[in-house]
DNA sequence: CCCGCCCGGTTTACAACGTCAACCGCAGCT
DNA sequence: AGCTGCGGTTGACGTTGTAAACCGGGCGGG
């Protein structure tokens, strides 16, 4: 079928967030980049925060689709090739994962059911490493706290340039998932 | 000496940060707080930007001065009450710790130097740790990449909510830091 | 067949915000 | 005395989020 309009909205807000920031999403561009006028975006969503929302959770579902496509590969492989799914992703569009995993003020648009899904995909993968061998026994929900933990510290730091203020001792994104992940798997040998 | 106009403007902003938000640091509410106009705030910073940047200059400041303070200690002891510090500062301030850490855009106010400041003493703290057989060997400045990544990462994601969707494995970003310390200093003893 | 209703849409209006421009009084130096 | 610059003011403008009122057309019930 054709796209609704509602949905060309939330193109068009993506699209506002990815050049400009969330401060840039414009209620009144929103309709405007919709071929409709500014008050029209109020006929599908409560507010800006609503509108927000909804692309956040259309943003984490779909996040949480391509994990699941992870899972299909080697135990000990999927995990490290998520998390630097995470840090791409936060990289390439950093006002997305800003406003996704930044603080929900309403718990609309089933954002916590999508969370919900993308954490039980993730703890999934944990379990299946641990058993392979690549990370040490222990609560699989905690281990996978602290594994998205470094890898969204990571992926925030790095998208606000605070990581390697020298460029001697130059960490990546990527560089520090890897060596959290060479350090469980060690670990894990003991 | 009695405080400056610039400096009260400073202490408004801050309090309105607070308990709104970015969002909610208006510059004509600065203005009024500081008991001035709602242009004041222009004779003293070039605009809404470099108010917050200056902000965010002098929290960072303080920080590395509460971090310079916890050198003193143990080493072994020093890095993990220094990550505590930076926890439950930014558990307590999200707003703060958010403006700190978030983009900057414009290096005014020697937001660099402060960073740098802080980066320093916590590679000095990682490298007395090292000493002190609580860390593995490697280059210092990796090191601490990946703690101050967790501890960012927990940070944020603990005062975003994103932590503990269930009660059962409910870690806190505190619990998270002492985690990877104990790992770590178990790679320490291999 | 016609009537009324709702849904998606519009226009208009308002208040709050960041910022520009112009003006002003006073301290301090020449 | 007069000029200058700094900290301050008032007023205006454009942009934004949002409220209110209006409107046309499709559709289900009489």
């Amino acid at each position: 079928m054709t796209p609704t309009t509602r949905d060309l909205m939330l193109d068009v807000a993506t699209r506002l967030l990815d050049d400009g920031g969330v401060g840039a999403v414009t209620l009144r561009e929103v309709g405007h980049g919709a071929g409709v006028s500014h008050m029209a975006p109020y006929k599908h969503f409560a507010g800006k925060e609503d509108l927000l929302a909804a692309v956040a959770a259309r943003e984490l579902t779909r996040l949480a689709g391509r994990l699941a496509e992870i899972r299909t590969r080697a135990p000990d492989a999927a995990l490290r090739a998520a998390m630097r799914q995470y840090v791409a992703w936060a990289l390439e569009h950093p006002a997305r994962f800003k406003l996704v995993f930044g603080a929900w003020s309403a718990d609309t648009q089933g954002l916590g059911a999508a969370a919900e899904t993308a954490h039980t995909a993730l703890v999934d993968l944990v379990t299946r490493a641990q058993r392979a061998g690549a990370l040490p026994a222990g609560d699989p929900v905690r281990l996978g706290a602290l594994i998205r933990a470094l890898a969204h510290g990571a992926a925030d730091l790095a998208s606000a340039g605070h990581l390697a203020p020298g460029g001697k001792g130059h960490a990546s994104a990527d560089d520090l998932v890897d060596d959290l992940l060479a350090y469980l798997r060690g670990a894990a040998r003991r």
